[in-house]
DNA sequence: TATGTGGCTTCCAGTCATGGGAAGGTCAAG
DNA sequence: CTTGACCTTCCCATGACTGGAAGCCACATA
């Protein structure tokens, strides 16, 4: 299989699976007598699991680890869930502090009368107090 | 004031504002004799314009744009509210984006008993089905 | 056989917003 | 006079790619 035909098959980007085999988060794909990569089902399956994982948000490090866990017959479920869940802490830090942003910046936005007059609660807010602190 | 006074009343490293002059954010601060930089209160009071701005999460173009309008005494709030609603939808994108990764990776984790044993559907599911698609 | 098109290769550079650290000049205190 | 805390410029690293150049390879058509 060519690169480009596992790219489409796993929804990964060729430029993107030569690069997880730059950095080895993927072994080297085997060569054809041209040069080219030549991919078989397990490195679809690789790759089909690297993409899911990504989708979840998982950092390409922590993908690294749970490869290692999936090839890992003899690993501990706990080990698995302690990474899911030191994700899941992570993503709800960055959405508490997406949060916080949402409101303050939605707070100035209904107070801004958006017309064509030079006044910008916005940007005073922005400004702030030069004496303040 | 030399870079770190003002660095230490702004909130900003003394390295981000030299990044911010390098790339125009902010004028290239006067030079002492000795080849130091001198600022003044204005440049505090942009340098606290920045950080307020970053701080809901501005990306860096929007602040430059932010910080022309509040320069710009003819400006129309209208625009000023416009670039904050877009942010705001941005914000509102990637909350969403995190909260669908969030429920995902709970529902796995909830699923996974976490002890010794090897057997773990967080990793059944990034995994998949080969024939699946 | 020549040519075109598309896929493959490597390598370098850019993204975004900094942070780290080296090499060297400056300044105030002891 | 020497220390130590500043300041300067410069280049490199981060994360996770993406774009593009230069050049080979494969195959279909004229």
């Amino acid at each position: 299989m060519n690169i480009g035909t596992i790219a489409a098959k796993s929804g990964v980007p060729a430029k993107t699976i030569r690069y997880y085999e730059s950095i080895g988060l993927i072994p080297s794909a085997s060569r054809r007598p041209n040069g080219y990569r030549d991919f078989d089902r397990d490195d679809l399956q690789t790759l089909r699991f690297i993409q899911h994982a990504r989708g979840l948000g998982f950092a390409v490090k922590d993908v690294a680890d749970l490869l290692a866990l999936w090839r890992e017959k003899k690993r501990a479920s706990s080990d698995v869930k302690a990474l899911a869940l030191r994700h899941l802490e992570s993503i709800d830090r960055k959405i508490a502090e997406l949060g916080t942003m949402r409101r303050a910046v939605e707070h100035l936005v209904h107070r801004c009368h958006g017309d064509h007059r030079p006044e910008c609660p916005i940007l005073e807010d922005l400004a702030g107090d030069l004496d303040r602190a």
